[in-house]
DNA sequence: ACGAGCGCCTGTCGGC
DNA sequence: TGCCGACAGGCGCTCG
């Protein structure tokens, strides 16, 4: 469940304390389960083992799409890429298909890292910049401000869409939350980024929070045949609704390729400007 | 500094 | 019914 809101709604699930979900907050973890090997990006798959057992699960934190774990030795990052997700578990219970990382904690909790498609990576270190350091700005950071994405825009000649799913320019948006935030900053995904104005830039921004925000709100997306309990699905204004009118101007919304990814939009709000 | 193409994986869906 | 291609919330690589 890959981008920002999804990331921080589970985030939240791992922390909040109720009981029939108790935090993992305060836990040691006394087992390791490596299901599959590829999982583990580094160290090695036998000294990760080694070095996770005994600390305890001090905080969870985030950056972009990647869980930062705070342990009292060392730090455990966890990206979900395309099909990952963290769920709770008894520890009685046999592993589920696709699960590929089984941490047991304290307590009898059991946090399992399930991923059908195998493309989420877990990363052990002793400082999380080792992993996160070449991030962007964190879109939803109040210090980040309009006059400084507009500046960024203008250091580059790339298509937004592209430009806005790079990490490195600004971190945690995904394919959904980009298509959801061009449509309401009116912005066709292909414009280019040094060409749009102070005012283009600065209801960009707004529209990356507003969609995101509301994101967070119903608990992220759940589309695919995996549900995940989110809801955010039911309010996509572009996003996966080719042939649908736009909410707005009616006219129908279209599905298009742009750096080989689908990109919805609408043509009658997000117009190129004339050549 | 760009974008295009492709690989990594497993699964679903629609067309024939 | 089966087969086959397109596609899926991501990202790193090479190439031109």
């Amino acid at each position: 469940m890959p981008e920002l809101p999804e990331v921080e709604t589970i985030r939240l699930r791992l922390l909040h304390d109720s009981a029939e979900s108790p935090s993992v907050a305060g836990r040691a973890i006394q087992g390791v389960q490596v299901l599959w090997e590829g999982v583990v990006d580094r160290p090695d798959p036998e000294t990760f083992q080694q070095k996770l057992v005994g600390q305890e699960i001090v905080h969870i934190g985030r950056r972009g799409k990647f869980f930062i774990f705070e342990l009292s030795e060392d730090w455990l990052l966890i990206h979900l890429r395309m099909s990952g997700d963290l769920l709770l578990r008894t520890a009685v219970d046999e592993p589920a298909k696709h699960d590929r990382l089984i941490l047991d904690l304290e307590g009898g909790l059991r946090m399992a890292f399930n991923d059908t498609r195998k493309f989420g990576r877990v990363y052990l270190v002793s400082d999380p910049q080792e992993v996160v350091a070449d991030l962007g700005p964190e879109p939803l950071d109040e210090g980040f401000s309009p006059h400084e994405f507009y500046a960024m825009l203008q250091s580059r000649s790339r298509l937004l869409k592209p430009l806005l799913l790079d990490q490195r320019f600004i971190a945690g948006l995904g394919n959904i939350y980009v298509n959801e935030a061009l449509y309401r900053a009116k912005l066709h995904p292909m414009r280019i980024s040094d060409s749009l104005s102070k005012d283009e830039s600065t209801r960009l921004l707004a529209a990356i929070r507003e969609a995101l925000l509301q994101g967070i709100q119903h608990k992220g997306a759940s589309i695919d045949w995996v549900y995940r309990g989110g809801g955010f699905q039911d309010y996509f204004h572009v996003h996966d609704r080719a042939g649908e009118p736009c909410p707005t101007c009616g006219e129908t919304i279209w599905r298009i390729l742009v750096g080989q990814r689908s990109t919805f939009y609408c043509p009658g709000c997000q117009r190129l400007p004339e050549e």
